[in-house]
DNA sequence: ATGCCTCAGCTCCTGAGA
């Protein structure tokens, strides 16, 4: 199974790229699951769906005039589908949760008596989990927006930990706006305390963490200074002056069946791309 | 420096992103 999240900064600007991206994906041998957008930037009746289904994808998708919106393409159709945080007021639309049938780990273990447990428990109990979000980007430290960027946080993570005791197999992935430490920056000195790199965010990153998450792409070892975006300004990619603020975070009970993590750049380097590149995720 | 880019929108400038 293949995961992906990318913010794409406009889905109407970027959908041929989407797309061009889903068959490199297809043709390479392995066709991506599930892939996770965000900043659609669109109405939802904008959204693409007759291109995406000849493109062989399902879609969920939650969008907003102008700002954020949220989607997930799929093979398979997601059920039991969120948008946004339960129980948290919020006029933006950041996040889309669906479940999506699996065959992961059926030969290593997972347990599930037949005789004991209905038909809908064993398929919820192999069912992955995805909720895709597109996080606050908070603006500055000590503005309305950074306020409104904790409050978020505190209500995803009271959030996740309900649902990860409901569906063990999990992964969060998007665009978090947030660095896990100096590693994640290309110039730690230069912008500590600056937005995406507070220690306040960071906090919340670590809480999420501590229910139980894993960061997939340090998993592996990946080549030094590995950014998931980069500044349009300034030659930002081309001087890799980029931070790695889109993360894909797995559950306890899938981390065992990560093979693999990493950031394709390749879509940073099209004409008019995106500020930022995919993180993919594989599990068997 | 408050701009260097890019995008959307009550579009020839402004707000926001990160």
């Amino acid at each position: 199974m293949k995961l992906a999240t990318w913010n794409v900064n406009s889905l109407s600007v970027r959908l041929p790229q989407v797309l061009d991206w889903l068959a490199a994906q297809q043709a390479s041998g392995a066709p991506v699951d599930v892939l996770a957008l965000q900043e659609l930037k669109m109405t939802d009746d904008k959204f693409p769906i007759a291109a995406v289904e000849a493109a062989g994808y399902q879609a969920q998708w939650f969008g907003q005039k102008t700002y954020n919106g949220v989607a997930l393409l799929s093979r398979t159709v997601g059920s039991d589908v969120v948008k946004n945080i339960p129980g948290f007021d919020d006029d933006m639309a950041r996040v889309l949760c669906a479940s999506y049938p699996s065959a992961l780990g059926t030969d290593n273990g997972d347990e599930i008596d037949s005789g004991t447990h209905s038909a809908a428990q064993r398929e919820a109990a192999q069912a992955v989990r995805v909720i895709g979000a597109y996080f606050p980007n908070g603006q500055e430290p000590g503005s309305d927006k950074f306020e409104y960027k904790m409050e978020w946080l505190t209500a995803l993570r009271r959030w996740v930990k309900d649902e990860l005791s409901r569906h063990p197999r999990l992964v969060l992935m998007g665009d978090y706006n947030i660095t896990f430490d100096d590693l994640d920056v290309w110039d730690p000195v230069g912008l500590r305390d600056t937005i995406h790199c507070t220690e306040e965010e960071r906090y919340h990153l670590r809480a999420l963490i501590a229910l139980g998450l894993h960061d997939s792409l340090r998993l592996f070892a990946q080549p030094p200074k590995s950014y998931s975006w980069w500044d349009y300004r300034d030659f930002g990619f081309r001087r890799n002056r980029g931070m790695r603020i889109d993360h894909i975070l797995v559950s306890n009970a899938l981390k065992p069946l990560v093979t693999g993590c990493h950031i394709d750049k390749t879509p940073r380097q099209n004409a008019r791309p995106s500020d930022h590149a995919p993180v993919v995720v594989t599990l068997a």
